[in-house]
DNA sequence: GGCCTGACTTTAG
DNA sequence: GCTAAAGCCAGGC
């Protein structure tokens, strides 16, 4: 580990770019950050959140739109932060068709 | 160096 | 369609 930035780093990294109105799943980051299947360690950075009001935690979600956690008040906090945002939302969670933040150019 | 944790994901029933 | 269990990775102690 630790041979250039840390995992988490750059998975705060990602997640901080994550522009408003748009949503990023735990398995997105991970993939992007290096390792795919790292998405637990992406959590578990999440919960601790070293870089609170830098990193919008909130724009993170389960990979089927859902949320998990939210370290700053709980889930029902992070749902409304995203509706008002603009985020889609359908059955109580994140249309990830709509909303699911991708990579730009 | 080894064990435990955790805001996940996937497969099976 | 939903619930349960197993598997996975990085960080912290």
């Amino acid at each position: 580990m630790q041979k250039n930035k840390l995992f988490t780093e750059r998975v705060y990294e990602f997640t901080a770019k994550i522009p408003k109105g748009s949503v990023a799943t735990y398995k997105q980051l991970a993939a992007l950050s290096g390792n795919s299947r790292a998405f637990r360690a992406v959590g578990m950075c999440m919960k601790k959140n070293p870089k609170a009001p830098a990193v919008p935690c909130h724009r993170v979600v389960a990979s089927d739109g859902s949320l998990c956690g939210y370290s700053m008040g709980g889930v029902e906090v992070k749902r409304q932060m995203l509706l008002l945002e603009g985020v889609y939302f359908k059955n109580g969670k994140v249309d990830l068709a709509r909303s699911q933040w991708k990579e730009q150019p």
